[in-house]
DNA sequence: ACCTGCGGGACTACCCGTTGCT
DNA sequence: AGCAACGGGTAGTCCCGCAGGT
């Protein structure tokens, strides 16, 4: 039966973009079922736990397609400074185009929901890690010590969220290549 | 007349901590007016703007008092290291202590709020600007010059708001530390 | 599925006698559920346009009604004089029976609403050229002319209007059967 | 002091206005005082009553004036036939010019506040009554015996009201033409 | 003593996430 | 799979009084 994964697909997809945009608690399932074109007594036969597993779950689809797109970005580059600096200009482009609508695609519910719900914490959590073992990866790859490019991946990343989320305040990009300026010095130093 | 300020600051406090801790969206005015014991009624005499006002007006309140507490930690250390390094503590203690509720004081708002009201995201961004040109002032009173410390205050705010996320999502303090231990040796090394 | 239609129709009931007594902003739509029996959630659901649509399609349903009582008392009368007493009596026993409450069913509606809300002119508005097709045809079958059934029509029932508010607002029908005792007169004189 | 008077006057002026457009339940004390440019806090000193009391004050004021410009439509018409064309012209003039919302100034609040308020009842009932002795007052002077005046303004008075109602619901004013032209016939007739 | 700023809740229309019955 | 129902929730506005300054 294809057509049940089909409809439950279509409402993640729609869950995942609602909940990236407006945070949890500013997503109703309504908007969620109007704009996925599904009915909505369905939406409790797909998720049985309502609206937390769906976020849940929309977090997780986020969050692996994210790891993804990081690590296509970081195999395609020679060094970690040139990995950072893509990494940064591509999320400054998706932020800009999207009217500075779409930062990190987690830490909006991260901060509104992580204290309602521990499936959805423990969903953005697990994304950050999977993050950073990414990250840690790829600098060990470059000649880094495994303690030094975790240290380094918890930086670079916290840098970028950080940066991410004064972009979006301040409906201005250059924060992110501020960031991306400092660590490309930093890590053509270190990792030559 | 001390009643008007009285009710009216009260009112300022509760929703400067509930709109910390839950965000824009999850809290609600019943809430509020409750916690603050407070009548409904009286909330539309002082912010007739309603909960945006009131999120406005609450939030830059909570800016300029984090403003504060960071240029005390400022004035307090000796060097731009160990500012840094107070500064990750102080979240630290302020994150745990309160369950891991506590972290930026405007980051939940700024993110779950921005794209529906222009007055709380000009709040919010007046706020990171406000922080950023404390710790240009510092750092360029170390030495650095006026575009080194700009680019640095960008970067160590970021990771810092960066670190406070992912403490907050994994209820692990530890990447606050490892900011703080990252920065100690860039700004020693840089600024001695 | 007849509990759909019972519901909805329920709930029409209710919302045509409490716009009929009370008028459109006097009436709570907390008032609405509570003496219809029904639950505050499935109003939404049946009208997605809010008191606004309920009100417009109670409206309709009233005029409708009305209208098959103005249909049924032309049809057994003989001379169109005899038919507007029987209509005034008919009011005003209506009128008096219920504690001088029950006037017009649109009357209230469309001066307190028809500045709000074109959909509840319209309505009203729908339901008065209804009312007077109705006694334009049963005088044009009564031997009088288009033109003047038309406008015998139109005073006729301003007429009668007219006497409902006087007679809602003085607690007393005699309005009622002061127009009814004219129009005897005009008519018979004039249709023999 | 005259300022007192001044305020209440003012606050008198603007209910009247208010409560004619737009009703008793649909006009808000807020944009009573708000419109009024009076203080919010000084209407229960000077209308202990409140809105109710109000409300009254100000419908017998309106009541008056339109009994005074019946009054001098009367006077400087010849015959009574001439007086209700003029008197319905006025009507609808006044109605269009408003943009279909100055009708009545009694019926809205009588239809939508007698049952709640006798006060308010009572104050449009006298109105009514004082309007009509008026109309008895031309007809008797115009030859008619005391108990054929009687008759006749309440029907003329009756379908001047309902004519409104109908003018303003369908945004037409032609029904106040027609009842004008049905009476002109009439009085013609009769009192010659 | 004449006012009125401020406060006080109950109530408004509307929508929430959820669940049975079909 | 899904329509209809459910009631407690939302932000916001209601009409009203009281304490205290002018």
């Amino acid at each position: 039966m294809t057509r049940r994964t089909d409809t439950r697909q279509r409402m993640l997809r729609t869950a995942a973009e609602l909940f990236h945009t407006q945070g949890y608690h500013a997503t109703g399932l309504n908007q969620l079922v109007a704009e996925g074109g599904a009915p909505k007594g369905s939406l409790y036969f797909h998720f049985p736990g309502g609206k937390e597993q769906l976020a849940a779950e929309a977090l997780r689809s986020s969050s692996e397609q994210f790891a993804e797109a990081i690590a296509v970005l970081l195999r395609d580059s020679r060094t970690a400074a040139e990995a950072v600096s893509t990494l940064a200009e591509y999320l400054a482009e998706s932020l800009e185009k999207s009217g500075f609508r779409r930062g990190c695609p987690l830490a909006t519910v991260a901060l509104d929901a992580a204290d309602d719900s521990e499936l959805i914490r423990v969903a953005c959590g697990d994304g950050y890690r999977h993050w950073q073992e990414i990250l840690i990866g790829y600098l060990t790859g470059q000649g880094a010590s495994r303690e030094r490019a975790t240290e380094l991946s918890v930086v670079v990343l916290a840098s970028i969220e950080g940066a991410l989320l004064f972009a979006k305040t301040l409906r201005d990009v250059s924060p992110l290549r501020t960031v991306a300026a400092h660590f490309r010095t930093t890590l053509e130093k270190e990792l030559s």
